[in-house]
RNA sequence: GCCCGGGUGGCGGAAUGGCAGACGCGGCGGACUCAAAAUCCGCUACUUGAAAGGGUGUGCGGGUUCGAGUCCCGCCCCGGGCACCA
């Protein structure tokens, strides 16, 4: 009597097994070599989703694969739990954050064990934990001391929103939050920095020899923005003891300068401004300072109001002709130095104000003949430009830059586009930054003794915008950590990406109570062999995650060696319904759990791996569920060829062929089968793996048919089980066991002998003039000659060649023969 | 505007410069069944042809090559990222 498989049974009982025998738990000092897979732990939002089910199917192959494959594979779990979304829930009436929190993770972690995911649950992290606080603020208060960590005033991005400050990553380029989409109003704010910048030139440079995805190392790039130019000092006209300094990229280019424009918040902005001038400078600088970031940086709207004389003129070094100084809410003071020197001539954005203003216009680099006319930006050789006549312009900046350092007017300067990291928040539901302020000592880290700071819990959250730890008294008020007397909290909280940074590191010991990281652990298991996760975070967490491993490195607590915590990253496409990314904050989210009751968990996790290159998006389209339905079929199928052979035995005979011949095929196709898979496996080809198992399928069902020996069967469904249990583990476990009483999980990974996959015979293509006329079968060792010969004989190749000698003759044997006439 | 991806049957997708369409979905036909479901077997790019066979075909136009989905040049379309950064 045929064993039934029974899905819900057999996949709930195989997820109990692995965590009760602790099978893919990995000790510290376990001496196989180590191999790490992370997919992005992620943020509780409840019920996971199927962009969940893609992530950590993909990440559960590749920690089955590895192990069978003899590695001890680190595969850790845990969860962002520190965010907006609980607090908002507790504002809009709901549950507090933690109480909200701690439900949503019991439901994401309920879908993630029925899935059949596996880690290591001893090692699971919560960011909100209290123990992960402590640490998080240990790494802080050690920023701070080495400076790394600084609190500064200046204009930031305040989402009315979220009710709190943004990084800049965190603001969209149409100036919108990145979360709620509400338009980023600019504050001036005094916030905490973390010092990103001071790593710009290694994170950039480190990223040429990461084994990452292009598309991800470009936007890296882009994002750290490294310029080469000069600083130039502009002094002003009758004004002995002021000048301006401005950044340019193109100092080749400075004879052309006809003024200089500062951004409308420059601190000189005054002290040139003449009286006459003083209403018109005021007005723009009002307009730019109640501009928000969208209308301020549109190329949109009249020049015309955009920009104003402050009646003040600078000399130009290199012509020593006065020139006059105006501001424009285009120039932004964030960059650079807030200043620019306008060449009209090489810049389109100053050809349009100085047409608009009618400033003068001197070309410094001779356009191509059929040049139109406007700003010129492309190479030539220079011209009215004195002693950089003639030159193009490389040759040009650098010998501009000679002379400004020789004149004492410059120096060569390299400027970026990423800013400190401003990492305070606003809220309530995060980790609370470690700081009090006293009167006397001023800013005083918490001792680290005294750590951590934890939230209160006795907190009304009210839609107030004001983070509830501003009004509670027992948690602002406190004593000096130096001094004993009177102090004040921080009450902000950290960006939930400090959290997120150095996670990674903290898995491979979360054990330990001493420090955040472990040396051993993290020399032993660092860097993740595969990250995988979203595009999404394509900027803000991989380049956090990368400053932060340095940082961590560069102030001791963690080992210097260790700078790039990713060595392979890995991000999968996303999943569209009706067009749209699905995710939960839209609403359009299919569920995984009805069909982990309906078809089982490995059926979803095949048509994830199946359904089409990992790296793709998918549409969750009237097809979806037919091809789910195909992956639990072809399951089923499996079964009965395992362990219900009978079934297939019934079908047997009708085509019996040369059974010697046809076991040699069988065996020849489940070495290629192996070396295929294996192949694909290990370089995230899962859908051409899936393919692969099932044309094994295919074959060993056809064997069974052709009078192949049942003990050849038997080997190949052996095989077949093995391939396919990283990708469908339960239904293999269950199947293996059925056949054998082992655990198919603590199998070793099938080797291809490549003797055996050879093949002997092989179908030889016959072309004329590159056409297909005719294919023969023949010996795989065949030789030119004979192949020549053997085609020649062919009535098909005769006709085609109607009795013309070829010309040419490519052989290629024993794939192709090509007749050239 | 700039920088990445991508465009292959009815659909999802395969193809180290060498048989285009593996594998699956859907469809069609058959077997089993009283019947249905399930299962199994076969066919399924387009076109012409009774058939054998022929012709055409990987977004468009050129090129390299004995041979191009694949390499090169120029376009078109779709998706994504960046964009007063001096």
């Amino acid at each position: 009597m045929a064993k039934h498989y029974d899905v819900q049974a057999a996949e709930t009982r195989w997820q109990a097994r692995w965590i009760d025998e602790g099978t893919y738990q990995i000790e510290n000092d376990d001496p196989r070599p180590p191999y790490y897979v992370l997919s992005m732990y992620p943020y509780p939002s409840g019920q996971a989703h199927q962009g969940h089910v893609r992530n950590y199917t993909f990440g559960d192959v590749l920690v089955r694969f590895r192990t069978m494959q003899g590695f001890g594979v680190l595969s850790p779990f845990g969860f962002d739990s520190f965010g907006l979304p609980a607090e908002n829930a507790a504002i809009k009436g709901g549950d507090h954050p933690l109480a909200y929190t701690e439900a949503r993770i019991a439901e994401l972690k309920a879908s993630v064990l029925r899935l059949g995911a596996v880690y290591d649950w001893r090692r699971e992290i919560r960011s909100h934990d209290p123990e992960y606080i402590r640490f998080n603020q240990i790494i802080f208060t050690h920023l701070f001391k080495n400076d790394l960590a600084y609190r500064k005033g200046g204009i930031v991005n305040w989402c009315p929103g979220c009710q709190t400050v943004l990084a800049n990553e965190q603001v969209e380029s149409d100036g919108t939050c990145e979360r709620s989409h509400d338009l980023v109003e600019r504050r001036s704010l005094e916030q905490w920095f973390l010092r990103i910048t001071n790593y710009a030139d290694e994170l950039l440079d480190a990223l040429d020899d990461l084994d990452w995805p292009d598309r991800v190392k470009t936007m890296q790039r882009n994002w750290i923005g490294r310029s080469e130019g000069a600083r130039i000092t502009f002094p002003v006209e009758g004004a002995k003891d002021l000048s301006i300094e401005v950044y340019t990229t193109r100092p080749d280019t400075s004879f052309g300068a006809t003024y200089l424009v500062l951004a409308p918040e420059h601190p000189l902005v005054d002290r040139v401004t003449t009286s006459l001038q003083q209403g018109e400078v005021e007005r723009l600088r009002a307009l730019a300072a109640q501009q928000s970031d969208i209308e301020r940086q549109s190329t949109e709207g009249a020049l015309e109001k955009r920009g104003a004389f402050t009646g003040s003129y600078a000399i130009n070094p290199f012509t020593k002709s006065p020139i006059p100084i105006y501001i424009a809410d285009y120039v932004l003071a964030s960059y650079g130095t807030g200043a620019i020197m306008a060449v009209p001539s090489e810049d389109d954005r100053d050809f349009a104000f100085a047409t608009i203003y009618d400033l003068p216009i001197i070309r410094t680099v001779a356009p191509p003949e059929e040049f139109a006319g406007g700003a010129y930006a492309g190479d030539g050789l220079h011209i009215n430009s004195g002693f950089l006549d003639g030159l193009r312009i490389a040759e040009a900046k650098s010998r501009a830059i000679d002379w400004l350092e020789s004149e004492g007017f410059g120096e060569r300067s390299v400027q970026y586009r990423l800013r400190d990291w401003l990492i305070s928040r606003q809220r309530y539901w995060g980790c609370p930054i470690p700081v009090v302020y006293c009167d006397r000592d001023g800013i005083v880290a918490v001792p680290e003794e005294q750590l951590p700071i934890l939230l209160p819990q006795d907190v009304e959250f009210l839609p107030t915008g004001e983070s509830p730890l501003k009004h509670h008294p027992d948690f602002l008020h406190t004593t000096c950590p130096t001094c004993g007397g009177p102090a004040r909290r921080e009450t902000d909280t950290m960006d939930t990406f400090v959290d997120s940074s150095w996670y990674f590191l903290r898995f491979t010991d979360p054990f330990n109570t001493v420090v955040p990281v472990n040396f051993d652990a993290a020399r032993h298991f660092m860097p993740v062999d595969q990250y995988i996760g979203g595009i999404t975070h394509a900027i803000m967490h991989l380049l956090y995650s990368r400053f932060f491993t340095r940082a961590l490195g560069d102030i001791g607590l963690s080992p210097s060696e260790i700078r790039e915590p990713f060595s392979q990253l890995f991000c999968q496409g996303m999943i569209r319904l009706g067009g749209k990314a699905m995710s939960k904050s839209r609403g359009n989210v299919i569920s995984p759990n009805d069909y982990f009751k309906s078809v089982g968990a490995d059926a979803l996790r095949l048509f994830h791996l199946f359904v089409g290159p990992p790296i793709d998006d998918i549409d969750w389209g009237d097809q979806t569920n037919e091809i789910i339905d195909g992956c639990s079929r072809y399951l089923r199928r499996v079964w009965r060829l395992a362990v219900d052979p009978e079934s297939t035995d019934d079908a047997v005979v009708s085509d019996a062929k040369d059974p010697a011949a046809e076991t040699a095929l069988l065996l020849r196709n489940v070495h290629q089968t192996i070396a295929k898979v294996t192949d694909d496996l290990a370089r995230y080809g899962f859908n051409t793996a899936v393919a692969e198992c099932m044309a094994l399928t295919n074959a060993i069902t056809r064997a069974a048919r052709t009078g192949v020996d049942r003990s050849t069967i038997d080997e190949a469904i052996d095989v077949l089980l093995r391939l396919l249990a990283p990708m469908v583990p339960h239904i293999a476990a269950e199947a293996f066991e059925e056949r054998h009483g082992r655990h198919i999980h603590k199998e070793p990974w099938p080797v291809a002998d490549l003797a055996l996959a050879k093949d002997d015979q092989v179908v030889m293509v016959i072309q004329v003039n590159g056409k297909v006329r005719d294919r023969i079968e023949v010996d795989a060792t065949i030789d030119e000659s004979e192949a020549t010969q053997l085609a020649l004989s062919r009535e098909i190749i005769a006709a085609a060649l109607e009795g013309a000698t070829p010309s040419r003759i490519i052989a290629r044997p024993p794939k192709l023969i090509n007749f050239v006439l």
